[in-house]
DNA sequence: CTGAAAGCGCTTACAG
DNA sequence: CTGAAAGCGCTTACAG
């Protein structure tokens, strides 16, 4: 039967503790405690005492208490992530990497939402920053965007074991990024390869750091291969002043009018020949076929497309959609394992800060 | 400077204990944690006592130190989540809403992948049973889908606090589901309504208890309008031998192999004359739409096509996905209710203990 | 109402 | 190597 516990205590089932397993292999406390909670490879308990305490423990099914230990100073192994929406379609692939990653090396992941809550309070962000200290967590992944309000300087100075990805926030700090330099050169350099020349880049915004990038990857690569810059070729969101991606508050789920990408396809294929257009994610990819099939314009014939994200959206536009996969797995993994030597070692060095992933490129059929 | 910390455990920083705010406001120890965290209204302190150790309480920034409670017996404030994967495109939002409402209780929420991350041993159901005992979770949602592997009666046992979202695993245990009779009618309806009279149903399987509410919500509309049943407009997947969708060990991504939905278009349009379709997910409705526009048959006017889930896809279709909105926040807020009610008061009525959340029917394009 | 004491399960000096 | 003691920050009887 559900569920028969008292009010706000909860009984303490009979539980092994370490006396119990100290007494039953016949030594003290202390060796016991020593042998199963401290690391390993200490001198001053013998190898068989150690056996022998191990087995106890493993028969009486022992486990350290996590309060105890916690309560005595020892680290929570518990990771805070704060993302904006966990259900937004890039995080919680981040969400999942990440608690995978963190899992490995005994951690768990205690999940905070930014936005969307109101109930919280002014600042979902700061409260959550406050929240992760009462609950000691070991260190922090941030995974906000930058123009979310929150107090990027109080969370560093509680949580210095913070990690940020995409957007660092804090100059200097610990951030694992996508090098979308390289990601825009995969894309025209496999847009090139299959004999596109008018190669069109749509992005949301050029006045931000991270977006910036893209434009330079793209350049970069077009001189590469020989080809002129055309400013007509390029599409900065900014400029319509449209909003083209914003979490409802009260739904709390991402909306998008896909009408919008319209303008792009005025400025970039109508008015700028493009034969191509690097979109900024795969949302704007998606929108952009859809449109562009009702204008007859076809893709790849007349205009290839390729997307940013590798959502599970880019099997099921029609073409399915080549896009710049994301490699979530492998920044989780670079997340954890920078958090964790921050947990252990302290100061991580000047050229271990900024890590960049390494997209790849997943051809499908829109280009 | 991040990171300066000690080896494996944390230097607590000065914190505000009881004590010094007992100090403070000139009370015992006693009265100011009966004030502080004791709930409200006990009839043995002044309430200008208390007044004043609350005000001290704010000054200082006093908070109760959390290990140390859980250490005396106090409940944790944490609930575990179970998923196959929490990226996945339904437990995505599930794990956001279900976060938020934890939220607005005063909890948070763990997560726990149960598939994809083999290094943890063979079986990560039972792994995070045993670690969610550990950390003292107050409560455990149950969000895995009950082919999957996993000890579910360890589970509510060592959880007697748990509830399952979809499949209750252990029959008579609280349940949040969704209305799958009443969706299916919901569609049926709007079909009927656009003046169709040839509906099919494509779902996954029949054999499952929960997919066959479908058919009963689908025969009973049917019924309901005057409309005669004909098995040939109802496709089982199970007959078929395919594997509809499926994680990737190694990804932790859902794979879908998008031509076998070109069964389900021989089968109901091709030999059953079907002008609408009912499918089993956005997943399977998006596939058909995309794989029927390459047979010349368009939507909706040739047939009209309705999801169920409502994920982001549905936007994004051309076009854009009719289709049966799953109520997560309702089913969310739900579940942290009954939740928090078998922790406070032990037993759920029987009547309680299975949740039925009524779905809601999102007309776009498709039919 | 109040206050000193015991104890939750650990670790960490400290003295043998 | 060992063992008794103190203490992390709380709550819970218990005696005033």
């Amino acid at each position: 039967m559900p569920g028969n516990h008292g009010r706000a205590s909860v009984p303490a089932k009979k539980v092994v503790t370490i006396s119990d397993v100290a007494r039953k292999a016949g030594v003290s406390r202390w060796v016991a405690g020593h042998v199963l909670n401290q690391g390993a490879g200490n001198s001053r308990v013998g190898p068989e005492a150690a056996e022998r305490i191990r087995e106890v423990a493993l028969k009486l099914n022992y486990h350290a208490n996590h309060a105890a230990m916690l309560l005595r100073g020892k680290r929570s192994y518990t990771f805070g992530v704060l993302v904006a929406s966990a259900g937004d379609p890039l995080r919680s692939f981040l969400v999942q990497d990440f608690d995978a990653e963190a899992i490995k090396v005994g951690c768990h992941v205690m999940i905070g939402n930014t936005i969307g809550n109101p109930t919280i309070g002014p600042n979902q962000f700061d409260f959550l920053v406050e929240e992760f200290s009462r609950r000691r967590v070991d260190g922090v992944l941030c995974a906000v965007h930058r123009w979310f309000e929150g107090d990027r300087l109080a969370l560093v100075e509680q949580h210095p074991n913070t990690i940020f990805y995409e957007d660092s926030a804090v100059s200097g700090w610990p951030c694992v990024a996508v090098d979308r330099e390289h990601a825009m050169r995969l894309a025209v350099r496999h847009l090139v390869g299959r004999g596109r020349r008018r190669i069109g880049l749509a992005v949301m915004s050029l006045s931000r750091p991270n977006h910036l990038e893209r434009r330079t990857g793209y350049e970069k690569e077009l001189q590469q291969n020989g080809l002129a810059l055309d400013e007509r070729l390029i599409f900065n969101g900014e400029s319509t002043g449209t909003i083209f991606a914003q979490c409802n508050e009260t739904t709390a789920r991402w909306e998008f009018p896909i009408e919008a990408m319209d303008a792009v396809i005025d400025r970039l294929v109508r008015d700028g020949g493009a034969d191509a257009i690097v979109a900024h994610n795969d949302f704007w990819a998606a929108a952009l076929i859809k449109r562009m099939r009702g204008r007859g314009i076809s893709v790849p014939q007349h205009v290839s497309v390729i997307g940013y994200l590798n959502h599970y959206l880019a099997d099921w536009t029609d073409p399915a959609l080549t896009t710049i996969d994301l490699c979530h797995e492998a920044a989780a993994g670079r997340m954890v394992e920078m958090l964790e030597n921050m947990i252990a070692g302290g100061h991580l060095p000047e050229a271990e800060r900024v890590v960049k992933i390494q997209p790849r490129l997943i051809v499908r059929e829109s280009a």
